[in-house]
DNA sequence: GTGGTCTAGACCACC
DNA sequence: GTGGTCTAGACCACG
């Protein structure tokens, strides 16, 4: 099973699913052109309404991850003109941190060596 | 103002003013036995429902960053011990970043890289 | 009722109050600001589904149109910066017209002549 | 392949067939008396349910582009006759478009302009 | 079979 | 009261 749900996760399913695929997709475990399961089926799987696949699915196809088509099932799409956008929400992330530590008196020093000793 | 609401921010309101007082109390900025402001001129200053103030001091009593007197009013505790659990907390989202960033394929150099140039 | 449904447009219903309630944020009908119908408010007034208001909120929040406080209600946000990015889908579409207006022999002239006539 | 079906376009497959065999027909590349490939034959290169093909064909003889002897096979009819009523379908789709431009604050110069300029 | 839309009804956290 | 999520069950067009 590729996708599972952690139903302790804060997080809504639907959002879960979301971030699952996106990560498969960023990974290269699902290659542009591929199929996804169908919101049936994967509903099935994950015994979750199929609303809630589907809410997912819209979301994912919003984003340009995947596309879908009625009556044939969901795509891969190519996703590679969105890294550099996820680059940069990854980099605002990581200022936040920063910013997050020096407020409580850690240097920048001390969050590098963290990184480097990962 | 020592303290705004943001809104448009997805976090709850009480969640914001927790987090917008315990950064005053690691800045240094609230000292240990300053008085925080009561519950009802909180809630007047902010145009805000006294009960979400009640709820974000209660919190902020059960972790230890205030403690309230009955009659008299809420001071700020000495939060010395409760840096380093603060500190980790900001290591372990450091890390999630990290895993997160090398997922889309950017290396720790990058993310050291723009920490230093911050 | 500055917002309807026609139920004899063949577009779903959600997507009829997007688009109604951009229109009505773009001619400045709502400003920055306005709060908009309760999700539960217009349901009622519409005589529709909330789950289908929902699904229209939540998309026009994620165009960036709106914000959502769960608890308080919706609000418009400022669209100044979309602007740009809806003035290039018209001229998208303009330009499919006009290729399609070649294909059946019509020059430019002649619809440059109709939109001045309008 | 003069036919081609785009699986990520959001019209219907035998949609796209219509439109993709009028707009050959609009621009003379087949001729009135030609002979339209077999519902078989096409399904069999664009690897599509023969029943998507006949609901193309069928929409299309309705509507006056091509005609089906039985027994021989489809051909083009004679267009000419169609083509005022396409202008003032692609007349009415750029008035939409003129009103949807006013709408944002986008003058006709500025829409003449671009067209002057493709 | 597929995706997409909609309804009805429920539950939750927040205010 | 508010928005947000989820379920269950239905219907539709398309293939």
């Amino acid at each position: 099973m590729l996708i599972e749900i952690d139903f302790r996760d804060k997080r809504p399913i639907y959002e879960q699913i979301v971030g699952r695929i996106e990560n498969l997709m960023i990974q290269g475990i699902i290659k542009p052109g591929d199929t996804i399961p169908s919101v049936r089926s994967l509903a099935m799987e994950l015994s979750i309404n199929p609303n809630t696949i589907q809410k997912a699915y819209s979301r994912l196809e919003k984003d340009g991850y995947i596309y879908s088509v009625s009556g044939r099932g969901s795509f891969a799409s190519n996703i590679s003109s969105l890294l550099p956008g996820k680059k940069q929400e990854v980099l605002d992330k990581l200022k936040d941190i920063v910013l997050e530590a020096s407020d409580i008196g850690m240097e920048k020093d001390e969050l590098i060596k963290y990184i480097g000793e990962m």
